[in-house]
DNA sequence: AACAGCAAAATGATATCCCATCTTTCCTGT
DNA sequence: ACAGGAAAGATGGGATATCATTTTGCTGTT
């Protein structure tokens, strides 16, 4: 049940609230997702579920079939392979065309992300604040480009990664902030090949870290 | 071969009828569609209509502010320029990843659409034909690939792109055609990479074509 | 001509209703 | 006992009516 502050902007509330959901892994694959039945839960109508849904399908999470609805489609670890392939592929794109708009000032604004995020230590609330940090990183890095359409696909891959503990991440932070200072490098010096590589580089490792992670944890469990 | 978006729904033939009506150039950049207005002229409610607004803005052709509703963005140079760059890019991933997956039907399948190509002639029963087969055949080309939001993204893509009368198409139908038979002969001798560099180029051709073409045609009528 | 302020318009959202279709259950005839 | 099918129930797509809030546009005054 949302309260009543919640409501100020409905259809996104309940569209982060059920992507939430999803991602957290409360449906199997397959599972329908009955409109009236979340309408109830979240105490709102049906046609903000429904405008949910659509985005949802947008971002891979359910399917809708006519007539049948929304059918719940989790994240698999073929899903996370998609997911950042495609970022290093888009990202990559948007950064070149990003470069040559980007002004003094987002260059400085890297550098102080860059720094923020070299600050903060390991523990839970501190890599919250590094995936918030590392977000706005990212975003800043391709606002420049010019295009409308990869701004949107990026911002839905962002989107639909799966919430994992933070706690998976410190490895990494280590590498990850030596690549970001290379990737800053590089564009102050109008390499914008070099950086657009590192980048899609930078990303694909990221990746590979994740799946290596979830391998070990689900080989755990069962 | 179509079933799944064989949609008897509403929301699908007004989105389509919408979004037809934008491509034909019919809205100026910055006009509204108001919503009442367009359920009376189609003879529905509002709420196929909010449906078709909220997929249009996915493709790119409204912006939706709230309160405002949505705001027309018509196709520019600059999308054309965007919509085939980003072609290029997924659909040579895509098809990259496709043919390990590709089965000796599937490239019969090809090549029947291509030889029916090829039989075609110039007038503009024959080009809409071609222009048909042509989606087909770059459809069947990456079908293979097990990614969900590639493909996704690459339908946005095609349905983003306007709606040029065929008369401008004939010029490339040689060019266009060769190069679809190399990328057929590539898949046969198992040389992806080569075979994607060669659909990259091919697609960046076209929107270089197009561009011309327009060009020409906005000079003459201003 | 500028502007303040108010009326009309449009959207986001709710509530209900209807119908088509999909799903499930249960009944019937062999 | 069981396969097959018919009926009942569940659910989604869609229509309609209504309300609150915000935006837009108009009008009359200065």
């Amino acid at each position: 049940m949302l309260s009543e502050q919640d409501r100020q902007t409905l259809q996104y509330k309940v569209t982060t609230k059920l992507r939430e959901v999803i991602l957290k892994g409360e449906f199997k694959w397959g599972d329908r997702l009955i409109q009236e039945e979340w309408a109830a839960k979240l105490g709102v109508s049906r046609m903000p579920i429904r405008d949910a849904l659509r985005q949802l399908e947008i971002e891979g999470l359910v399917r809708i079939e006519p007539r049948r609805g929304a059918i719940v489609t989790p994240i698999t670890a073929e899903d996370i392979e998609e997911i950042y392939h495609l970022r290093a592929l888009l990202e990559g794109e948007a950064l070149e065309r990003s470069i040559p708009y980007l002004e003094q000032e987002d260059l400085q604004t890297l550098e102080d992300y860059h720094e923020k995020m070299q600050a903060l230590g390991k523990d839970e609330d501190d890599i919250r604040e590094y995936m918030e940090l590392n977000k706005e990183f990212h975003k800043v890095l391709y606002q420049g480009c010019p295009w409308r359409r990869i701004h949107q696909m990026i911002d839905i891959l962002w989107t639909g990664i799966p919430l994992y503990t933070p706690s998976i991440i410190p490895d990494r932070l280590q590498d990850a902030h030596k690549e970001h200072e290379e990737i800053i490098t590089a564009i102050k010096n109008n390499r914008t090949k070099e950086a657009r590589v590192i980048l899609e580089n930078h990303i694909l490792r990221t990746k590979q870290h994740l799946l290596s992670v979830i391998g070990k944890n689900e080989g755990d469990k069962k």
